[in-house]
DNA sequence: CCTTATTACGAAACCGGTTTCGTAAATAAA
DNA sequence: TTTATTTACGAAACCGGTTTCGTAATAAGG
């Protein structure tokens, strides 16, 4: 079946294709008879506008980019759902770009979305990324961006992040309050902004409470999964072992119970584990893991809002806002006082 | 700062449109001299090519749809990693849509997919729907479809699934093997292809091996959080209560053991679980969770790579395959026999 | 009845590329 | 040297809409 498209709608009807734009379009300038009957053969004959030809005249994609470094755990799940859910409101459409966690990958992609493809983008930034420039040149092509989760620190562009500080800073008192003498953080960069805050908070409360016999207690796992759980392992089987662990991603908790279970040892009681994760089983796992919770569909929501004010505002330049949204301690078991 | 397009581009090396064109895509019309000036000066301008100019008038958008339900649980996300994985390497784009279980959100996003906007379209239908007609009017559209995970049976469309009715028979062994007497299938819903063959394959044990004193032994859980959570409280602390359970989502189970914490029914001694399910933490949850893993990756993956056979032959017409990749009963403490 | 305003529509430019086709100049074959 | 080819490029149509502007017909105002 050929392609339906406006010039032969129109020659069906006997009107100019400028009449079936504008009727389409609902303009005043067509008559209400003549719309009439233009919606109703547009719809006898399937006919659907293409996006594309509008969007070469009138310079709008309709669409947004989201780009992530992984779709693998529930905290980007979540925020896919609350972008989604503003997007579709708004009649958006949006296109997922994984970067894998690599720099190059988010250089070439960000690169992509600097062509009309999109009319804003959403960004979370590589544990690699430590250079912005690809960043600052979308932005002075005058394409609306916002960070959501992991921002790059010090550029003027609105960015949607939790508390990450004052997170790791009340996870470290958590487990101190609970016994631990000797905490320790795990991070998964040592570049990206907001493991290094979350890091940060939880240094300070160890030095504020004179707490801690390990010289860094700030250990990067980086690899692959197999070289993580090995790292781990050493870590916990070693001569100065920790006591409590603040894990930033789910994975790294994931380990970290793996090896306790592997190894016989106890949680809450050798071992008190926390970790920053919106992961739904964290209640009824063995024990019950207490989590710093991201609000992650809200992050998703609020980015892809700010998002649509610049969109919508171009020409006056909407000032950039840093919205910060609490996470929360949920405590269970595994950091239970012994 | 005015966006750099062709014609200006073309002006500032006093040659034509069509020759920047031409040298842009590496014709062999054009000299390797002024190949390499117009490379040059577009870089140096900063000059992206506008990817909708070009799709209006190839009739290509090097874009994909992915229609899901949700994007909650581990299992698409996995998916989308599989996806994500084979467009990438095509140079394609992904469009993401969520149609939240509603058949008419599907629905009218399927009618979007209609328009010239994607190449093809990835689809995994929403729990509600029964009528195929939107998706078959995409196919007489002559649009590449593939269904993946979740399929509408009966259609002339490539799909790739798992083994549902053999997964389901062979949880069902798994439990009365190891000591179930009164197992039940927890399903999601009564119209969907693919839980209706798992419980198909599950009643078929049950009748193989004269198990179950239950008449119905196919529960259907519907409705919210909360409305599911006391459906499956009633069910478990009911008269006739199940020993066994093989739930058909993530979710299911992880209501089954929040009820089972809550009204002290001992897993695996009480009452066996099993689930479909893709989830990481399924090893460290309390107690260990019996899992049917569906390769969700690979469903991804090898659905992307068919659409992509039938977009890039799309003159020959391809033959529908239907792929089926088995999934993998694992088993753990939840279904240890008593 | 004449003038002005309004209504309803069409012609054509335009968005930013791609592609076909024509052609002058350079090169190769006869 | 003449003819046939090849090379390198430009003019213009085209993709499918949107929008500006012009205009005939009708309505309103004086």
């Amino acid at each position: 079946m050929k392609k339906m498209n406006m010039k032969e709608l129109a020659k069906e009807l006997n009107v100019s294709i400028a009449t079936v734009s504008k009727a389409l379009r609902d303009s005043h300038e067509i008559s209400g008879l003549t719309k009439k009957k233009i919606l109703e053969m547009a719809s006898k004959l399937n006919y659907t506008t293409n996006p594309y030809a509008g969007s070469l005249r009138n310079k709008k994609s309709k669409t947004i980019a989201v780009i992530l470094p992984e779709v693998a755990d529930s905290f980007f799940s979540l925020a896919i759902n609350g972008i989604q859910s503003v997007a579709e409101k708004k009649g958006y459409h949006v296109l997922i770009y994984l970067s894998h966690e690599k720099y190059s990958n988010e250089k070439s992609i960000v690169g992509e979305c600097n062509s009309g493809r999109v009319d804003g983008v959403l960004i979370s930034i590589s544990s690699e990324t430590t250079n912005p420039d690809h960043i600052l040149k979308l932005q002075k092509e005058n394409i609306p961006i916002v960070f959501f989760d992991r921002n790059f620190e010090g550029l003027n562009i609105s960015s949607v992040v939790t508390n990450d500080f004052e997170s790791g800073y009340l996870s470290a008192l958590h487990l101190i309050k609970n016994g631990c003498q000797n905490p320790v953080f795990l991070s998964i960069s040592s570049s990206l902004g907001i493991c290094n805050k979350r890091a940060e908070g939880f240094r300070s409360a160890l030095i504020e409470k004179k707490t801690g016999r390990i010289k860094n207690p700030v250990i990067i796992c980086s690899g692959t999964y197999q070289e993580i759980n090995s790292q781990i392992k050493k870590l916990l089987t070693g001569k100065i072992r920790p006591d409590g662990i603040i894990a930033s991603v789910d994975r790294l908790a994931m380990s970290v119970y793996l090896i306790c279970r592997e190894t016989g040892i106890s949680i809450p009681n050798e071992l008190k584990v926390a970790v920053f994760s919106t992961m739904e089983t964290a209640p009824i796992l063995n024990p019950p893991l207490t989590t710093i919770t991201q609000p992650a569909f809200e992050i998703g929501r609020i980015a892809t809002e700010l998002l649509f004010k610049k969109i919508e505002k171009k020409a006056f330049s909407v000032v950039d806002e840093n919205i910060i949204l609490p996470s929360f301690l949920i405590e269970r078991t595994s950091t239970a006082a012994s």
